[in-house]
DNA sequence: GCGAAGTTTTGAACACGTTCAAGACGGTCG
DNA sequence: CGACCGTCTTGAACGTGTTCAAAACTTCGC
């Protein structure tokens, strides 16, 4: 979920004077939540930070939540930048996906103390901030995208109703991870880089496995539950 | 999660009309939750409904979500007497796993409206609704107990080592049905319904698949990375 | 320059969850 | 009965996220 989060405009700024009071805000918020947090960082405490009135920041940002977008966004960013970096080296379906998922977790450590904090948010199905929701389709399609190219680059081959599914059940395995490692008390959540270590192998047989007769129901049951479960 | 979140006794109460008072508190909470969902049942609404003062709320309930534990539980019980009635009555692991599951829907049916609300909640790591904290330990290994149950009395052979995994997992895969749930904006969740439907044949397919030679490496791989993340 | 129409900024005010010092109650022992 | 002690109850007060009417500033046609 984290990795999906998109930018949502709120009052797109007018004049340059504005953008930069708005990047004002928008650090200071960054500064104090890596500082000390999501929670004990306080809207009047950010104002203050970036000189401002606490009624200016939320001219801004229409609300508390809204300020972590960027925290979101800086990270999509980061860790797009680190998967290219992957794929271009790898070309192993196994390696091209441990590389993208072990990228996220390099990427997301140094913020892991407050991530459970805002975490939170995300999780509810009403917050702009879900993973699923209409304001972050354009992030979480974006990160779809990150896996449709770990598996057109790689030497997989799957079942044909399966590979058009593939990109999209990856992405929701990385959410998977991305709540597991939320969970994650391990110091610096090695346990999240070794649940990742071992479900890649895992993900890897199962989808060679895919083309197994024996094997072919399951992953056409898999395949239409997907599917059923998409559309309205 | 929601199966899951376990009684914290908080001051136990030692005389009689202090154990009146706090379920007088516990049960005008309960009421207004219902009417007006949690984030608009307010902390002096519930006291004043109960005909207490704000802080003696406190006094009983240690914060506003303590108050959401009552309701848990209250599901809990209900679904482990549901669960109990389908046990009685089906023999095939495929029906007991799918009457079970849906016996939770059933349950949980009337609540989810609010249920998103106090869902963002438990999501939170730190949270004593985690369905992964301490607190929540006793209802985690109840809701646990029900899916030994859901084994030990059906017909399933599974390879040994996956044997002794599968409740806790059946528990995971419990908690994802949840997940789903709360995000499910479909009318009366329907789509939920949907899923069980679905995954459970699957579920028990990959199951009786898990003694076969080519399948064995993959099941050996979940079992030992499900091993390997639980101890410290 | 001047006034009008935005745009940006302010800080007091609101409602909420939570805390806490103080008091009321209830049983027990001398 | 009376003084004491632990249990229970109170409501004012605190700090928080958020709102809003008003003020300040900017831009532009005239």
């Amino acid at each position: 979920m984290l990795t999906t989060l998109g930018a949502v405009p709120d009052p797109a700024p007018r004049s340059p004077k504005a953008e930069q009071t708005r990047t004002a805000i928008a650090e200071a918020a960054m500064r104090l939540f890596r500082a000390e947090g999501y929670d004990r960082t306080t809207m009047r405490a950010i104002a203050r930070e970036a000189g401002v009135s606490v009624g200016n920041a939320y001219y801004y940002f229409g609300s508390k939540e809204h300020l972590v977008q960027a925290f979101y966004d800086r990270m999509q960013v980061e860790h797009a930048a680190a998967a290219e970096r992957v794929l271009a080296e790898e070309r192993t379906f196994e390696a091209r996906l441990r590389g993208v998922l072990l990228a996220w977790l390099d990427v997301a450590r140094p913020h892991h103390a407050f991530a459970g904090q805002f975490f939170r948010n995300a999780a509810d199905p009403a917050s702009p901030l879900s993973p699923f929701s209409p304001e972050s389709a354009p992030a979480r399609e974006a990160s779809v995208a990150v896996f449709e190219q770990v598996v057109a680059g790689s030497d997989l081959k799957v079942a044909a109703g399966l590979r058009r599914e593939l990109p999209e059940l990856l992405w929701l395995a990385q959410m998977g991870v991305v709540l597991f490692w939320v969970y994650d008390t391990s110091p610096d959540q090695q346990r999240s880089r070794v649940l990742v270590e071992r479900v890649v192998p895992v993900v890897d047989r199962l989808a060679r496995l895919s083309r197994l007769p024996v094997v072919r129901g399951v992953v056409d049951d898999v395949v239409g539950l997907v599917g059923a479960l998409r559309a309205p």
